[in-house]
DNA sequence: CCTACCGATCGGTAGG
DNA sequence: CCTACCGATCGGTAGG
C-alpha cells in the first residue's frame, strides 16, 4: 500500500505529494511510449531516478498509476464541460463551448488522454465502474444540448439525438490520434472547422 | 515457426488452413475479452478446443495471431474504399459510398476492427509498418474526394480537406466504441445520420 | 529509499 | 497433437 505520510495535511502540496506526481508523469511516458502490460515498474523508476522497489513508497501497486492517470484525463474533461455548460445560455453557443472545451482539454492533456482510451482494458474494475457512470452521464448531459439544438434548427432533427452526439463526439474523442505538436493543424483551426462540418457556424437564434 | 503443411497449394481451403482461422477467432474473441497482453495463448488454446503448445503448428508466435487479424481488418476497409470510389464519378455521391462501406465494412468486423486499434501497440513492427504506410495511402486517397466536394461547395473550403477528413474518418473510425448491437440505432440511420451531419444530404451538382 | 529475493506466470521448445 | 519442461520476466515483499 501507499504510505502517505502523517497528519491530516490539507491542500498543501507536500515533498511526498510533489514526487508522487513526478513518478506519475514518468508512468505516463513509459505507457505511453510502450503500453502499460510492456511497461514495467522499473522502467518508471529509472525514469524516475529510484530504484524499482521504492515507488511503492508513494503507489499502492502498478495498476494505481493508470487508474491515478486516466481519473485526472477524466477530471480535466468533466471540468471542461461545467465551464462550457455555465458559459451561456443558447443552446448552439454552448455546443460550440462543448465542442471547444473537450478539444483543448484533450489536447492539453494528450498523454493522459491517450492512455485512457488505448489501456481502458487494463484500469482496474473498481475505477473503470466508475468512469463509465461518469462518462455516460458526460454523454447525457452532452446530448441534451444537442437536442436543443435540433429543436431550433441549427443540427438535423432526421437523425436520433444519440446518434449525432456520439458521432460528434467520436470524431473529438479520436483527435489525440492524428494530432501533432508542428502546427500542421492549429488547435484553433481545428475547433473551427468542426463547427463549420457539424454546421454549427451562424448562432442559432432560430428563424426557420 | 507455424508449419504450413507442404506443397504448392493453390487458393483451396486445406483442413489446416481451416483450423488456422478457427484458431484466429478464438484469439480474437480471448483478445477482445482480456487485451492482448493478459490473454495467454493457452486461453486461446483452450477455447479452441486444443493444449496450448499446439498452436504452434498453425501459428508462429502468439504475436502473429494478432498481426493475422489486424491484416484482415485493414484488407476488409481497404476492399470497401475501393468498391466506393468505383462506384460512381460524382464526387459527393463518392464520398457517401465512403463513408457508407467504412461504416459498414467496420460493424460487419467489428471485432478484428477494436482490435487493430485497441492493441496496436501490441502489433510486431514489420506489420505495424506496412499497415501505417496502407493506413497513410486511405486516408491521402479520401482526402482528394474531400477536396473535390470542397470545390463543388458539398463541404466547408474555409478549412484545410486534412483537418475535414481526418474529423470525419475518426467519426467513424470511433462507432465500434459506442455501437450495440441490440437495434437501438440501426445501421442504416447510423449513416444516414453521418451524412446529415456532414451536410451531404442533397446531391453536389454544384449549382452555387 | 535500497539490496536481496520470492512466487507466479507464460511464451515457446524438445521430443515423441 | 500431447506431456514435460525450460528460461526469462516481473510485480511485489522483507527487512533494514
Amino acid at each position: 500500500m501507499s504510505q502517505k505520510p502523517t497528519g491530516d495535511a490539507p491542500a498543501v502540496t507536500t515533498d511526498w505529494e510533489l514526487k508522487r506526481q513526478h513518478i506519475l508523469r514518468c508512468a505516463a511516458e513509459v505507457f505511453l511510449r510502450r503500453g502499460y502490460e510492456r511497461g514495467t515498474t522499473k522502467e518508471v523508476a529509472q525514469l524516475a531516478g529510484l530504484s524499482q522497489p521504492s515507488i511503492y513508497h508513494y503507489v499502492g501497486s502498478k495498476a494505481d498509476l493508470l487508474s491515478a492517470l486516466a481519473e485526472h484525463a477524466g477530471r480535466v474533461l468533466s471540468d471542461g464541460l461545467d465551464e462550457a455548460i455555465a458559459s451561456t445560455d443558447e443552446p448552439v453557443d454552448r455546443l460550440k463551448a462543448i465542442i471547444r472545451n473537450f478539444i483543448m482539454g484533450q489536447i492539453e492533456n494528450i498523454g493522459a488522454w491517450t492512455l485512457y482510451w488505448e489501456e481502458h482494458h487494463s484500469i482496474p474494475a473498481a475505477t473503470a465502474l466508475t468512469m463509465n457512470t461518469s462518462k455516460a452521464r458526460f454523454v447525457h448531459r452532452i446530448d441534451d444540448v444537442v437536442k436543443q439544438c435540433q429543436q431550433c434548427g441549427a443540427l438535423p432533427d432526421d437523425t436520433p439525438s444519440g446518434i449525432l452526439t456520439e458521432i460528434m463526439l467520436g470524431a473529438i474523442a479520436n483527435i489525440y490520434r492524428w494530432y501533432r505538436n508542428d502546427g500542421r493543424y492549429p488547435d484553433e483551426q481545428i475547433v473551427t472547422g468542426a463547427y463549420s462540418l457539424f454546421g454549427l457556424t451562424k448562432v442559432g437564434t432560430s428563424d426557420e
